[in-house]
DNA sequence: CCGTATGTTCGCTGATTGGCGAACACTCGA
DNA sequence: TCGAGTGTTCGCCAATCAGCGAACATACGG
């Protein structure tokens, strides 16, 4: 498994951050990392192919939500970068995760 | 000048919302309306064609962000929800417009 | 009534998006 | 060594997006 590329968090663009959480599935992946973070790929209860999965993983990494690192195996952990999106972007995941929360259902447990 | 369609405050959508801030024109006119609130179309310092513009209050209306009404003679007024916005989702618009506020150029005076 | 000014709507275009399956890469266990 | 499991990458496709100009609607002023 190669290392993947994670952008700077003095480079994270709010327009990518918005674009990225303004899909239902990625913002499902967050949710679930905010509920529980350091989550393999496999396990997010989400109902598309794995392909696609692994595209909107590839987004939100991008876009530096995310970070997906090497664990043991062959698996990935996701993990949120919640410190760094907090210093640079005050209080912005935690409204936009708070608005969603309050109007959507609650995630169905995996 | 026909009245438009403005969607009921409770139905917004948090995705519609983020997909319509994830564009820097649309950010722009939202950030001019956070410094000085109810201003017609035209007055937005963009350098884009009328009906691109056009467009982009469109999305921005349909989100529920803002609030396009006939003004006097041909001309529309916009503002933003905020009250609106502020009740359904605390805190978000507050934190989106900071962000981009820090790290982004202050826009020019028109 | 006729020009000007403000916006919207209607195609059209090229780029991006989100979806998929197939193929590939890699690791662990049997 | 050989599956099985996990994820990524590569085409491909249909849909959406952002941009434009042209045409239309409407209102004000001369």
């Amino acid at each position: 498994m190669k290392p993947l590329h994670h952008p700077r968090a003095e480079d994270l663009s709010i327009y990518a951050v918005l674009h990225a959480l303004a899909e239902p599935a990625r913002m499902t992946i967050v949710r679930r990392l905010v509920e529980a973070d350091g989550k393999p790929c496999g396990t997010f209860g989400i109902n598309l192919s794995k392909s696609t999965l692994s595209a909107h993983f590839k987004v939100l990494r991008e876009a530096g939500i995310i970070r997906q690192e090497v664990a043991a195996g062959n698996s990935r952990v996701n993990t949120l970068r919640r410190e760094e999106l907090d210093a640079r972007f005050p209080g912005l995941l935690d409204s936009i995760v708070h608005a969603v929360e309050q109007s959507e259902p609650a995630l169905p447990p995996v």
